[in-house]
DNA sequence: AAAATATTTAACAAAAATGTTAATCAAAAA
DNA sequence: TTTTTGATTAACATTTTTGTTAAATATTTT
């Protein structure tokens, strides 16, 4: 409905990504995808060829989402305590925003081995491993944060803001909240998980 | 093919609960299903009806996996300390078993809002909001742990065991890991869960 | 062993989903 | 404005998957 202006084959990869990374349903068909969209299910094969190749195309802008998250905490030039600060914002709010993002890769990823897609992680591994590491590594020879491999923090970070989101359903269900319990919950996460990571004396 | 002394019924279960919780391929066709576990398909219909409540009743029986994880901790008469130890070790057990069966959970919610299921979440909750969520409040009192909600600590815990494990063909991939590379990490993970979530002093 | 019941199978039917085509409509180029 | 090209649609065809049935086989009961 968006736009008529809007190009059309964006605006139903649009749709399917909000599907797909906001709604969760991997399963949704093509009829579905279409009715969304507000066009004729013909359109998908015009412009995708097929329902695995509009499949393909949301699970690369996803990998390219994760990347630019990635990216961006290492590509300004500011202190470690800040780009983790501000990764924890970032992570936080594009969870709450495609709480299923996470989720729809990884079973995807285990559907399909996509050559094409492999290209996409290379380049969120080379950020992480030749990027990122090397800072981790100096922080800890500053004493800022606890002796750890580099592949570890970031898991722990990773873990601590990514794992609430993902597994949104099922924390609502086991602590019994409702969507703004949980939003609330998410956010004051922030400082627990700055206090973990972090040194007490590099916060203060 | 394991046996054909074994139950039918249980036999079709189990296959299905191995292609969903081990291998993660939710879309599997109930021909797959059948094909892997050796029995005609025609059979899943006569013992569960359709594919919608064999998927159900593999899904409660995760959901009960879940819970018998949880309460495991619980019951014995051992340590806070102790009892933690004993959990990280128990989810990554089964999380090295069952990789899938989170995300599965968690998509299955997502698709239906089973009424039966809802029974499974409350023994899980009680667990966690009457039994479990005292005994934090008790080791903060105690200082043995920081101050923190019992929530919190309980999302904490189940992140940094959980996630690594939910999101391995991600790790696998961004940090280029096979599978005893990944083992190893998740075994390693113990003393590092350990030291996040109890304070120096308690463990020494 | 015969009868009754439960399990298993193959063959069929129905439904759901994807993929294709040719005709229509709209926009841009000649 | 006609021609040409691209976008959209409905109608159809195919494939995939699920669900049903009645016959065949095995098992248990009498």
């Amino acid at each position: 409905m968006a736009g008529k202006d809007i190009q059309t084959e964006i605006h139903i990869r649009e749709t399917a990504k909000k599907i797909f990374f906001k709604e969760g349903r991997f399963n949704a068909t093509t009829q579905e995808i279409a009715n969304e969209a507000g066009v004729n299910r013909a359109l998908i094969h015009y412009y995708f060829r097929s329902r695995d190749l509009l499949f393909e195309a949301v699970l690369k802008d996803g990998i390219d989402m994760m990347h630019v998250k990635i990216q961006s905490i290492m590509a300004t030039d500011i202190s470690f305590r800040e780009k983790i600060s501000r990764f924890i914002d970032l992570v936080t709010q594009e969870a709450l925003d495609f709480p299923y993002l996470e989720t729809f890769i990884i079973t995807a990823l285990n559907e399909k081995e996509q050559s094409l897609i492999l290209n996409s992680f290379d380049k969120i591994k080379t950020e992480v491993v030749d990027v990122f590491a090397p800072k981790v590594e100096a922080e800890i020879a500053l004493g800022t944060i606890e002796p750890i491999t580099a592949t570890q923090f970031m898991i722990n970070l990773l873990s601590l803001c990514t794992y609430p989101v993902v597994s949104k359903a099922l924390i609502q269900k086991v602590f019994d909240l409702n969507e703004e319990a949980f939003r609330q919950l998410i956010l004051e996460r922030k400082e627990i998980i700055l206090n973990i990571l972090l040194k007490k004396k590099a916060i203060e």
